[in-house]
Parts: C-alpha cells; sequence; structure tokens
DNA sequence: CGCTTTTGACCCATT
DNA sequence: AAATGGGTCAAAAGC
C-alpha cells in the first residue's frame, strides 16, 4: 500500500492494534512501539517511575486519548474490511474466482478491472472510455513521485487479433506477454521517441469482453503528437466530438481539454464550436456522469467518504 | 540495409 | 529458499 509510505496515519495505525501486539512480559523491556517511537515520553514515563504526578496524569490523559483514537481506527478497519469482503464476494458471484493468495501487482490489477467493469457498462452507450489516475510512485523511502496512469478501453471488432490502439503516437512494441488472468495476450509498447519519452503502455483485450481492448498507459508524453496523426482522440465524450479527459490528483479533479485534437481533422480547432459544445446540456451531462464514475472508482474517495460518514454517527 | 516485430530467456519482486 | 508471475531484454526473422 503505497499510501501507507506516504501517509503518516500508517503510524497510528499500528498502536495497539489486536492481534498485532503478542501478550508478552518482554513489553516492560525497553523495546519501543512506533507509538513510542513517535512520542519518546511515554517511553521514558513507563521506564522511570515519576514524582510529578501533573506529567504522569497529562502522560495518563495522553494514553487515554490516544486508546480512544485507537479505538476509533479499528472500527475503520473493521468497517473497511467488511466493506472490502462484500466487495469481493459480489466480484465472486461475477463470475469471478474466489480471492486467492496474490501479488501486490496482481491485487493492483484486480483492483484495475474493477474499473473496466464501468467500461463494460460505458460501451453499451458506445463510448470510448478515457481514466487518469495518478500514482504515488514511490521512488525511495522518503520520497513519492506521481506518474499519471491512464486507462483507455476502446471496442474493437472481436476478429481482430492486432492489439494496436491508434492514439496519435508512435509506438515500438518491445515485448508481448501471456498473463495469468486472460487468456489473450498482453503487448508492451513503448513511445517511438524513447529513450527522451518515457511513456510506456500495455495493451490487452478485456478478459470479460474480447471486443473490447483495454490500453494503460504510463507516464505523459514530453513531445507533441506526431504531426498528421488522424487518429480518433484518445477520450471522446458520449455527446459529441470535443477531446477531454478527467484526472484526479491532490489538487482535486481537472477537466483537460485538449485543442490540439479537433476530432480528427487538420486545421485549426473552431474554438467557437467547441465552447458551444461544452456548454451544451448533453456534454454537461456527460461530463457530471464521467466525474461520478471516476469518482466512485476511486478507492481513496470512497473510503474517506466511508470514513468521514463513521466519524458522524454515534457511537455502536 | 535498416527498422520493426516476434519470442524465448532472463531478471526481479512477491509470496 | 523455492516457486510464481510480470516486465524487459536481445537475437532472429520479417518487411
Amino acid at each position: 500500500m503505497d499510501m501507507a509510505r506516504c501517509s503518516p496515519v500508517c503510524l497510528d495505525l499500528m498502536v495497539g492494534l489486536p492481534m498485532v501486539r503478542e501478550p508478552s512480559p518482554a513489553r516492560c523491556t525497553p523495546m519501543r512501539t512506533e507509538a513510542d517511537i513517535a512520542n519518546p515520553a511515554c517511553g521514558r514515563a513507563a521506564s522511570l517511575p515519576n514524582p510529578n504526578d501533573d506529567e504522569a496524569k497529562a502522560l495518563e490523559a495522553k494514553l487515554t486519548q490516544m486508546s480512544e483514537e485507537n479505538r476509533r481506527l479499528t472500527e475503520m478497519i473493521a468497517y473497511m474490511y467488511t466493506n472490502q469482503m462484500a466487495r469481493h464476494s459480489l466480484e465472486g458471484e461475477a463470475g469471478e474466482p474466489p480471492a486467492s493468495p496474490t501479488s501486490k501487482k496482481r491485487s493492483r490489477e484486480s483492483m484495475d478491472t474493477s474499473n473496466s467493469g464501468d467500461a463494460n457498462s460505458t460501451k453499451k452507450i458506445r463510448t470510448v472510455e478515457a481514466e487518469h489516475v495518478d500514482v504515488e510512485s514511490p521512488v525511495s523511502d522518503s520520497t513519492c513521485r506521481r506518474i499519471k496512469i491512464r486507462r483507455v478501453c476502446t471496442p474493437i471488432d472481436p476478429s481482430d487479433t492486432s492489439l494496436v490502439v491508434k492514439d496519435g503516437y508512435q509506438w515500438r512494441k518491445y515485448g508481448q506477454k501471456v498473463t495469468r488472468d486472460n487468456p489473450s495476450p498482453r503487448a508492451y509498447f513503448r513511445c517511438a521517441f524513447a529513450p527522451s519519452c518515457p511513456v510506456k503502455k500495455k495493451v490487452q483485450r478485456s478478459a470479460e469482453d474480447s471486443s473490447v481492448l483495454e490500453a494503460t498507459y504510463e507516464g505523459e508524453h514530453n513531445h507533441p503528437q506526431p504531426t498528421g496523426a488522424t487518429e480518433l482522440p484518445s477520450c471522446a465524450t458520449p455527446g459529441g466530438p470535443v477531446p477531454c479527459s478527467i484526472s484526479i490528483n491532490s489538487s482535486g479533479p481537472t477537466i483537460t481539454l485538449d485543442l490540439t485534437k479537433n476530432g480528427g481533422g487538420a486545421t485549426q480547432p473552431d474554438l467557437t464550436k467547441v465552447c458551444r459544445e461544452v456548454a451544451s446540456p448533453e456534454f454537461q451531462a456527460a461530463l457530471v456522469e464521467q466525474m461520478a464514475r471516476v469518482l466512485t472508482g476511486d478507492r481513496n474517495f470512497t473510503e474517506a467518504l466511508a470514513a468521514a460518514i463513521l466519524r458522524k454517527l454515534p457511537d455502536y
């Protein structure tokens, strides 16, 4: 869980979790918990009898406060765990095999495929879907780098075996692999401008629907699209040809209108037309729908929402 | 002849 | 420590 590396919350979550701590008499030894390390005064108070009653009371109050906070966090974890189990059982009903011990990579992928359900539902209204996700990727223990990961689902002819997604850029294939959870092979592409451009993409047919190609883009191009590109924009809204994308990052949801693409034409974009389309009810409805889809698909958001609701509930 | 694709081997992270 | 699986490399083949 990358969040654990980037957020101080992980320290709090370790405080006195049941089942984690062994009820060992060795707890009296100088071995310290994370909470002790975060708050050295606690350790001192435990090892040295303090004649100052006020300080002892303050420490006791602090302990009570931390216990209370710990109880809330434990409840939150229990709630999240219950949600997770409910979600897994739902996936099981949908034909997924029961959850097996998987690697972190695989669990990340299964999170991705949870979004592909949305992709399938949106395919019914004949759209090409794009999702932007900024992933915090730990470079070292102390720093986090943001890598933009974007998933694009493209409806294709089921008889078409080529793993080619036309997105206007030039790609060089450098590998192909059959993965365990999908009978169709996964193709690996690098931007043709590599190594100066670090973007990579993986293309694979959807496991559920072979008429959908799932392309996962990692990183962002540091160069413009090659001129003369006549392919479709990577994301077209259901209501019209306005090329847009929605991304969510720390600064909030961002809607990007790519005015370098004008629906495949080679002339200058017609700004008036674009503005009219953006103001149209169809576009705005599609926008709201896409934002809702992105938000509900974002686990961090739903978990934060659940935690906020939980805090508002009276103790039970 | 040079560029792209294919594909088996290899590396590495995870369990 | 071994098994497993995803990602990448690089030689060979194709165009």
